[in-house]
DNA sequence: ATGAAAGCGCTAACAG
DNA sequence: CTGTTAGCGCTTTCAT
């Protein structure tokens, strides 16, 4: 019973008589053995491994990103190395050093804070995609969500009620934040109807100044786009605030459908992300990279759904 | 220039030139080169990685305790290994199945589902110190927050604004949800008052369903004690729906302080644990183990404190 | 201060 | 089908 006959059967060859196979199953439960990983990845100068780094790990949205990303990994028989970032772009990027030092074959980045440039030297060492963040001109993959037709959604939604005057609290510089605001004015413009964006953040303190502004001037509106669902929790507390309820004076919607959306005290009319896809779709890039060499770049955006419900209805 | 030198270098050892010591270094960065870790920990036979565990990653409580251990880490020059759960036990298993092959020295299990038993023989392992949830008789270390005491600060700080009826949605199942409990009857009782429970979850369909029980009865509480801040949020729904406000007719108090509680439209008053410290106590009491060696069990119980914020007054 | 050589636990030819 | 042998890239004696 050799080091080579355990190899074989620790990594189920079919050349293996049935007796040897029990015989080496047995000595190596009896003896608690299991195989040393930093071991097999020296020999075999592959890891089979990718990592994937979280900015931030108090965003809900990576949860189930995450786990669109492992059920995929997991059907190619990869494993996950996590990273986080704690939304530091110096950490991040020694975050994915430390994957890289431990032999990653690939990474996926969530959101990352790191600079475009950095981003692309680190692509060079190792194969990369990014979710959450668009990469326009970039020779790195990404996969996003499409802001754009997402906020067009939510005007399309919103007019349809029958609002004319619909207010967007912008996301600043948020991720996707511009993407949005255009998304908006387009089709605020392509309704005929006059746009109104107060600059805001990803927050809910965000959401409430922008909004306080929104309806300290007249005429106020009757509908308010928040940049995403934080930012909604602010506009509530102003609206509230300034005597008015939701949805009778002022309709709100969010975006990111996160579960504050969800919950039956906020029920927010929000734009829903395919989180899941999203991670599964990054994964499929990454292997296309690790396994078929492919080098040019892609960019994949998926649709983003409006989800309805209780903070959007008609106008008085 | 040989390889032992450049492993020196690398080390950082005094007993190298500065010639050659920059020559190497030069060298490195010209050749892109990264030290492999494979290579260190099967040459060394140690890693200085602890894995941590995340049950659940959707969980907001884990963020910060997770800055809290590698903070703590960091300073003692080790690095984390992340693995993931997605909430079930056989996950959880495999997961740290998947860290000890990958020779990590010790394991931090954040609020893990894994059965009593299976944890001992885990422990027997590699040395394991739980965070978040009661191990009461075991041979782990845990840390925890006091539950128990936490539910009578509740209790104490509801019946001190002058509430005689307060009710408790409790936490079924949930880790600690018996602790808290208890605490809140015990505190009750030797303020002289009645108990009122219902059983509930610790989401906010657990909350809604025990408030309207709660409220379908005479005499109505005039406080809740929400087993958690998403509880909370269920109670808000059912008080509304009752005709209710709070703070005015019901008092709400939730437990976790989760950043639902800190939301400018709920400002929830709550009870904080202190997720940080548990992190980097966690840290302490397993680097005890792998380093000095200890062995008999440690159960650490942190204080936690109320924050009061605006759905508690007094009474009408 | 630097180099040579052995070995960590495994896999991957290759031989039997 | 099973055993032998030679590394993978690093650290670690031990010489020089």
């Amino acid at each position: 019973m050799s080091k080579s006959l355990v190899s074989l059967v620790m990594r189920g060859s079919q050349n293996v008589s049935e007796e040897k196979r029990i015989a080496v199953l047995r000595a190596a439960s009896e003896l608690g053995y299991r195989p040393n990983e930093h071991a097999r990845a020296l020999a075999q100068g592959r890891t089979r491994t990718v990592g994937v780094l979280i900015s931030n790990l108090r965003n809900p949205f990576f949860a189930e990103v995450i786990e669109g990303l492992q059920e995929e990994l997991g059907a190619s028989r990869y494993r996950t190395l996590l990273g986080t970032g704690a939304r530091d772009a110096r950490r991040e990027l020694g975050a994915t050093e430390a994957m890289l030092e431990r032999g990653v074959e690939g990474m996926v980045l969530l959101s990352p804070e790191i600079p475009a440039e950095e981003m692309t030297s680190l692509a060079r060492k190792s194969p990369t995609v990014i979710v959450g963040r668009d990469m326009q001109e970039s020779t790195l993959d990404c996969v996003v969500n499409d802001d754009f037709s997402g906020a067009e959604m939510v005007v399309e939604h919103l007019a349809g009620l029958g609002h004319e005057r619909i207010a967007h609290v912008s996301g600043g510089s948020g991720a996707g934040a511009v993407a949005r605001r255009k998304g908006y004015e387009q089709a605020m413009q392509r309704l005929g109807l006059d746009s109104r964006v107060v600059y805001g953040e990803y927050t809910d303190e965000g959401g409430y100044w922008g909004t306080r502004q929104l309806l300290g001037a007249e005429p106020r509106p009757t509908a308010i786009f928040a940049a995403n669902d934080f930012a909604a929790m602010g506009t509530f507390v102003a609206i509230d605030e300034a005597g008015l309820s939701v949805p009778e004076d002022v309709s709100v919607v969010g975006y990111d459908n996160t579960y504050l959306a969800e919950l039956a005290l906020v029920s927010l009319t929000s734009v829903d992300q395919p989180r899941r896809d999203m991670g599964a779709l990054a994964v499929r890039l990454l292997l296309e990279r690790i396994e078929s060499g492919r080098t040019e770049p892609r960019r994949e955006v998926l649709k983003p759904r409006l989800i309805r419900r209780s903070t959007s209805a008609p106008p008085r």
